[in-house]
DNA sequence: AACCCGGGGTA
DNA sequence: TACCCAGGGTT
């Protein structure tokens, strides 16, 4: 566990981006960045933070500005009640607290447009108080070294990921760490395919280890669908006596079962490119089979293949096609031989 | 728990 | 197109 906080840490010291909100301790910048980022990319928010600051240097001047001028301010960033609730705070701080930003979580936390991210980022760089965030990269980053699949939209996936955050926050650094959670995933840990080769937390990291980066974090709304495009090689000898398979022993689906030699690629359109560019070489090609899986959507060809791709790899091995139920098949490759007798003519 | 709020980047 | 972004408020 503190191997992984260093890890996060040290990436963050080597990788991390200058922004103007991270030179500052004023808890009204770090309050204005925080409301400004609010489901904002960094890129958008940045200009709106500078200019904000250059205008309102100081939250008296947010306070005496009117609505409409802050509206104005606003314009262009989306979500709009952010700049009305962020004008109600101004005012708010500068009337009842006398100017003076509340440095206590349970009141941090009180102030319009500020929820639990909001309030822990806000104790945490301004205050150095040891309180977790827990946004959408941290989020992805803790589903993903845990290989955590509760989904993150439910009240019990919350709880369970709030627990993981407190559980991994580094408690004497914890403005650096939640700085560099975040940043490692808006960096490195990325939605869709991040770059694990690269990643100096892969040997920790659960999701890397057992193949489910690409489906983490879950959401309960709309369950994830991977759609992957294979192309099987069907190697009949000459007899049509002994057929080529292979052991999965990859962390997959369908693991340390038997498959046919094939090729995945990305799309069908690449499928098909390959198919079109080996058309000389393919004695027959099958129908597109479409399999369905829970998280992935499968659609596979399969080719007798004249060249001898494969052949040589050491994993490939020969086997009788008399003796090919004695091998566990996906029930995709099953499918395939059930309609495929007269090419397999050993098969009973 | 479900819904609303937004503009923009990315594969 | 679909997904996601340093989420929060209301119903």
């Amino acid at each position: 566990m503190t191997e992984i906080q260093a890890l996060i840490k040290n990436w963050y010291l080597e990788n991390k981006r200058d922004l103007p909100w991270r030179r500052t301790k004023n808890p009204y910048y770090i309050w204005l960045s925080e409301v400004i980022l609010q489901q904002t990319r960094v890129a958008q928010g940045k200009s709106y933070f500078e200019r904000f600051v250059k205008k309102y240097p100081k939250i008296e001047g947010l306070a005496s500005a009117s609505e409409q001028e802050v509206l104005s301010m606003w314009q262009g960033l989306g979500y709009y009640s952010r700049a009305r609730n962020l004008h109600t705070t101004a005012k708010y701080i500068v009337k009842e607290l006398n100017s003076v930003f509340p440095s206590k979580h349970t009141e941090i936390l009180a102030l319009k447009g500020v929820g639990e991210y909001t309030a822990a980022a806000i104790a945490s760089f301004a205050f150095d108080q040891v309180y977790a965030v827990l946004d959408g990269n941290v989020y992805r980053v803790l589903s993903r070294i845990f290989n955590l699949a509760i989904p993150i939209d439910t009240s019990e996936g919350k709880k369970q990921f709030i627990f993981l955050a407190n559980e991994l926050l580094d408690k004497i650094q914890p403005a650096l760490f939640n700085q560099a959670i975040m940043e490692f995933g808006a960096l490195q840990c990325v939605p869709g395919k991040p770059n694990c080769e690269i990643c100096t937390l892969n040997i920790y990291c659960e999701a890397f280890k057992n193949n489910t980066i690409t489906s983490l974090p879950a959401k309960k709304g709309k369950p994830k669908i991977r759609n992957r495009y294979f192309v099987y090689f069907v190697y009949l000898d000459e007899n049509r006596e002994t057929v080529r398979l292979r052991k999965k022993t990859e962390n997959d689906i369908w693991k340390n079962m038997f498959e046919f030699p094939k090729i995945e690629f990305e799309s069908v359109e690449q499928m098909d490119e390959f198919l079109s560019d080996n058309k000389n070489k393919i004695r027959t090609i099958s129908t597109l089979y479409k399999h369905i899986l829970s998280h992935q959507h499968l659609y596979a060809k399969f080719i007798v293949f004249s060249d001898s791709l494969f052949l040589n790899s050491p994993d490939v091995i020969e086997i009788p096609v008399l003796i090919l139920n004695e091998y566990p098949l996906p029930r995709l490759m099953e499918r395939y031989l059930e309609q495929n007798r007269t090419i397999f003519s050993h098969q009973p």
